[in-house]
DNA sequence: CTGAAAGCGCTAACAA
DNA sequence: TTGTTAGCGCTTTCAG
């Protein structure tokens, strides 16, 4: 592997002058900028990141912790972030939690063997004890947060207004006269179904009008018994008409579900995701939602990011998408 | 950041003594070394890989590119990835190529500045110059390729028998009484497609039956154009019973467009996809489809890095893997 | 605009 | 079993 050394000697110049050509200083003439251009593209010169790295102290990795890669959601936000950062010079590494604190943990210790220059990280369902966390922003380690975001003053984040958007489906099922509405409740112990469902509440609560019901169902952890519930619960009233469920593959099920009971969508019950998850598109009839604007989420996180990482004083930034109601079949 | 400096000058010991302990060394007295440990937990010490890998010349990563995250079967081989990795003491990190060649070299390249140890790759669908893949395995660098495996000689590459796998596919749909098989084939140009449509061809081949008909139908790259042509072909073949989609997307956008002209599945006409996605499990019927073992692939191509980068002359090894036949609802 | 030289944190001979 | 020391490839003062 040819390295600035050779450069040095082919070209006849010191190492210095050299490695400022790399570095875009301007304090090199254009012709010795040249020579030294050709010098590496004949050698196939590659700079050794880790050395400038280990000087500099800064790596030029960013790392990237999400819950589960495959997931439209996350991946889209991946994109988001693969998109912001890649003119940027920083080069991005990408770690997943499975939704455990144990391996989201490991994946924070790793970024900081590594010494990444900046985190983006969407916390697992799991997490609860912080202290790894406070630790790495007490270090000054710039961090931003996405989606997931723990209940902390003081930090950077990008989160859904995800009141507002089940606030929206809520609002969309009773636009469409739906008078007996069920909530599928995600985990409330994460913060942004907590958020979904006083949404869905004050929806309700905001028409003032008495002959509006509106339930929820709150899930166990096991898919088979949860569809019993609902089931259960569909035989139990039958009079529901609207069903807002927390994310669009529970609605999915649900949909199946509908099916199996010879319940008719949109006609008798109408149904609303949240999500806008790629299949929510291919299944008939196609399943209304939430576009939760991923691209754009991952965007704004790098965006913070990077920002903070050219100007470490930068002030801490909260920012809130607005959800974007999408209308298929399952609704109208 | 605490440093190896530090520890060594709480514990009174030399730099040399500290750093042996961090690598396993047996040259360390049990004391010393519990000594050391206590240190480095007081100061909250991280190597510093970077440092490490520099003198070392060992990056302990390893470079993983995928054409796509979003993707069930790609996903799940960086699981596979992940589990075989995680008690090496290996990183690794992941990059997407997003079917574009360029972006494919991109990667590799960050992947030579980062000094990877080893890289795992499955090429794009747009890769046709090899050249620069040929350069990393000149250059004695691991890479072990999976699932799109360029067409060289001397690699190390775990595949899926696609051959096998569309031949179990199409001889199932024969099994099921049909007469008359459309194949809808890939892009021929990746070379699992081409063994999908030779497994095709072979199967309906084998039976010896004049009665049987086989028909290959080859897309074009716009999906609303595609479903355009399946239809036209559906209406102008009104015999045609038995369907093999390359991949279960487009095996469930069949499925749309067969519920649309009120052709019913699998009574009239048996569909088969290829992948198992998780999507194709919860499609009304539930599609029959191929397996491709992806957690078994990842771990496979894994197994293989790691054992060179522990024995760099280990001989070169393909694995062929069998995919499993899934039989649901739209197929019988 | 260019060069000399120190040193980032760690590992690996070699010595003791 | 431990210590000494050189140096991985690069950046960055400081001095020309």
């Amino acid at each position: 592997m040819a390295g600035i050394k050779e450069i040095a000697k082919i070209t006849g110049l010191s190492l210095a002058t050299v490695s400022r050509v790399f570095n875009d200083s301007t304090l090199v003439s254009p012709k010795t900028k040249e020579k030294v251009l050709k010098a590496a593209q004949e050698l196939d010169y590659q700079p050794n990141i880790m050395a400038a790295a280990l000087r500099s102290g800064k790596s030029k990795i960013i790392g990237v912790i999400v819950p589960e890669v495959n997931n439209f959601f996350f991946s889209g936000i991946i994109n988001g972030i693969e998109k912001m950062v890649s003119d940027s010079g920083y080069n991005i590494i990408i770690a997943q939690s499975h939704e455990s604190q144990e391996k989201e943990n490991e994946a924070l210790n790793s970024f900081l063997k590594l010494k990444v220059e900046g985190i983006l990280l969407s916390i697992s369902k799991e997490t609860s004890d912080l202290s790894q966390i406070q630790k790495i922003i007490k270090s000054k380690l710039p961090i931003v947060f996405f989606d997931r975001v723990p209940n902390l003053k003081n930090i950077n984040s990008v989160m859904l207004d995800d009141y507002m958007g089940a606030f929206m489906a809520t609002n969309h099922l009773l636009d469409q006269q739906c008078k007996h509405l069920i909530h599928i409740v995600g985990d409330t112990k994460v913060s942004i179904f907590k958020e979904r469902q006083k949404g869905f509440n004050d929806a309700i609560a905001k028409r003032n009008d008495k002959n509006l019901k509106g339930e929820s169902i709150t899930l166990s952890s096991n898919l088979k018994e949860d569809i019993g519930l609902i089931k259960k619960l569909l035989k139990d009233k039958p009079n529901i008409d609207g069903i807002f469920a927390y994310g669009d593959e529970i609605g999915l099920h649900v949909l199946n579900l509908l099916k199996e009971l010879n319940i008719q969508v949109p006609k008798q019950i109408k149904l609303i995701g949240f999500g806008n998850a790629d299949f929510s598109n291919l299944t008939q009839p196609k399943i209304s939602t939430i576009d939760q604007e991923c691209t754009q989420m991952g965007e704004q996180a790098a965006s913070i990011l990077l920002k903070t990482l050219k100007d470490k004083s930068a002030s801490l930034k909260t920012k809130v998408l607005s959800p974007r109601l999408v209308v298929r079949d399952s609704t109208q």
